[in-house]
RNA sequence: GCUCCCGUGGUGAAACGGAUAUCACAGCAGUCUUCGGAACUGUCGUUCCAGGUUCGAAUCCUGGCGGGAGCACCA
């Protein structure tokens, strides 16, 4: 329908002496519905050209458009708006699209593109916190946009499993004694390396000196001690991605980047030189910063491992789009290694493409989880869990635990997916537990009420049918909406388009739903089951996604 | 100091240069066991400041003020 109006929208501008191509004609959502399902602005950004008002352009443009198939009403309306009233019959058929067809929304904007999308990127050794958390709902949202618009995804996860954190870890299992394979001791193992780094001169002596042996192999109770740690973290991320819904297709590691990118660097002396003892790239020529590559320990730094890490990636999968997404303090790091990366691998640094989130920053100073520890993001999803088992107690559910952790996924991801990636997010504790409102909880609640209405008239057996001669309420007119609003999303690589629009779809129906009684008895009834039944199929495709979880019951 | 990002009701956010700036929370007033109240209805209240571009600016440009991030051997 967008392109069948912007072509006879453009040919109609030409009647009147103006030619602009079709993709050219400016076409939204009017965001009051009472505006008309589509509108354009043509009559306003042309009136100079034309040499006349715009509502005079604007009358001429709607009589030299004459009837369109689909649209019953055009109207002009304002300072020289176009609106476009879709006719009952086109509506109707966007309930029955949305019923049966379970991909309802899935577009071809990416299609057969293959796309690498790397995100969470967790460390072993250390927390799972809040940034890994922002990191893999963004990009497991833009992973199944991407998807659901066509592409072919691959999940990737790249984790450093050396360099000095885990050299703090490990001296810090030494010293407190503490068992490497028990994950939950790694990160106070880590701390305490951590701090004793920054206070204890002979303490960062040793943490060094364990640093060089991870990197090289040579001792058998540090490979030992590694090995055991680095076991434990990875499987206790596991559980965290099984919570999340994310299943990852590649893994790659530090540990195997590092020697690749230390290559990489020294075959090419003239982009990397010699400063100060380190190896660097001297990113000012390109408007940039200087960045050390090869400390004077002859260390690769996480910007030689980047480097081996797109090697990596491409001979793993032979990509279109390689796309990381990290958190917005590492920008102009990354364009560093990109400019370094354009001089050393031209053709995959085009391929490479870096999306950036905001950091979580706390309401009311330190945020500290219900045990007294620095919030982490695995603790604020337990928090949240609990919080949603006392509502889960009462509810409908056969599986109390499963929909509690539904739910929470459902809280935290939709605080993070909300709004605009690139800002920072103001963390408040209350408002991330609350399960009203605004909130993930909120869309999952509407579709179990729909998804519920929905088997009550199988058991009765009402057979949905839409009748094309109800008049279309705002409802259908939201639900029509769906497709544009999940490419909109995806081609802005914006989780929170998508957000915002499934939040107004979800608050119309749940208002439809006061209002009016589906199961009635009446012959009406077929039309609203159906209508229900559309609305189930489009927050379920919807809360997908998003990455959220869509319960039946809760 | 330099570079980048951001300033929208009391709070958190939305708005491809378009129509009366939208939504939620909190507040206030209601719906009172309904096909599911994790809901619905009503109400109160907002674009940091000063210029500029434009038929039209929260949005673009310039200059302030305020906040955040980055800027050499961490990731």
């Amino acid at each position: 329908m967008p392109d069948l109006l912007r072509g006879a929208i453009a040919a109609a501008l030409g009647a009147a002496g103006i030619s602009i191509s079709p993709s050219d004609v400016p076409l939204e959502h009017p965001a009051e519905l009472k505006n008309g399902d589509y509108s354009t602005s043509v009559a306003l950004k042309y009136t100079k050209e034309a040499g006349m008002p715009p509502r005079t352009l604007a009358e001429k443009i709607v009589a030299a458009l004459g009837t369109i198939g689909g649209v019953a009403k055009i109207e002009v309306a304002g300072a020289g708006f176009i609106n476009f009233y879709l006719a009952p019959s086109a509506l109707a058929e966007a309930v029955e699209k949305a019923r049966a067809d379970d991909k309802w929304g899935s577009g071809a904007l990416n299609a057969r593109k293959k796309i690498m999308v790397e995100y969470t990127d967790p460390n072993p050794f250390k927390e799972f916190h809040i940034g890994h958390l922002m990191s893999n709902a963004i990009g497991e949202s833009i992973a199944r946009l991407l998807q659901f618009s066509g592409a072919e995804v691959k999940r990737a996860n790249y984790q450093g499993d050396v360099g000095p954190h885990v050299a703090k870890a490990i001296w810090g299992i030494e010293k407190l004694g503490l068992d490497a394979s028990d994950s939950s001791a790694l990160g106070k193992a880590y701390a305490a390396g951590s701090e004793a780094y920054e206070s204890d001169a002979t303490a960062k002596q040793e943490i060094d000196a364990l640093n060089a042996k991870v990197y090289d192999r040579a001792d058998a109770h540090v490979n030992e001690v590694y090995a055991a740690g680095r076991k434990a973290s990875l499987a206790h991320f596991e559980e965290l991605y099984k919570i999340l819904g994310t299943k990852f297709d590649h893994y790659f590691f530090e540990s195997e980047t590092a020697p690749r990118g230390v290559a990489l660097v020294q075959a090419h002396p003239k982009v990397f030189i010699q400063s100060d003892g380190a190896i660097v790239y001297r990113g000012e020529d390109d408007g940039l910063h200087t960045r050390v590559f090869l400390t004077s320990k002859g260390l690769p730094t996480y910007e030689t491992k980047e480097l081996g890490l797109a090697e990596l990636k491409a001979e793993t999968w032979d990509f279109d789009t390689s796309i990381t997404i990290t958190a917005h303090e590492q920008s102009d790091y990354f364009e560093v290694v990109l400019a370094a990366m354009k001089k050393v691998l031209p053709a995959l640094a085009a391929k490479i493409t870096h999306i950036s989130h905001g950091m979580m920053r706390f309401a009311d100073g330190k945020m500290s989880s219900r045990t007294g520890n620095v919030i982490t993001g695995e603790s604020l999803l337990l928090d949240l869990t609990d919080a949603a088992r006392e509502r889960a107690k009462e509810s409908r559910a056969d599986d109390v635990d499963a929909l509690a952790q539904a739910v929470a996924v459902a809280a935290v991801k939709y605080q993070i997916l909300k709004q605009a990636s690139g800002k920072d997010i103001i963390f408040d504790r209350e408002r991330a537990l609350s399960l009203e409102g605004d909130s993930g909880p909120y869309l999952q609640y509407a579709h179990a009420r729909a998804q519920q209405v929905v088997e009550k008239a199988k058991g009765q057996g009402v057979v949905a049918a839409t009748d094309a001669k109800v008049e279309p309420n705002d409802l259908v007119r939201l639900l029509h909406r769906f497709p544009e609003a999940v490419e909109y999303a995806a081609s802005h690589n914006e989780p929170h388009l998508l957000t915002n629009y499934l939040l107004a779809f979800a608050s119309a129906f749940n208002s439809w739903y006061a209002q009016v009684h589906v199961l009635d008895g009446t012959s009406e009834a077929a039309h609203k089951v159906a209508l229900a039944d559309a609305v189930r199929q489009t927050l379920k495709n919807g809360l997908w996604v998003l990455g959220i979880p869509s319960p039946e019951r809760m």
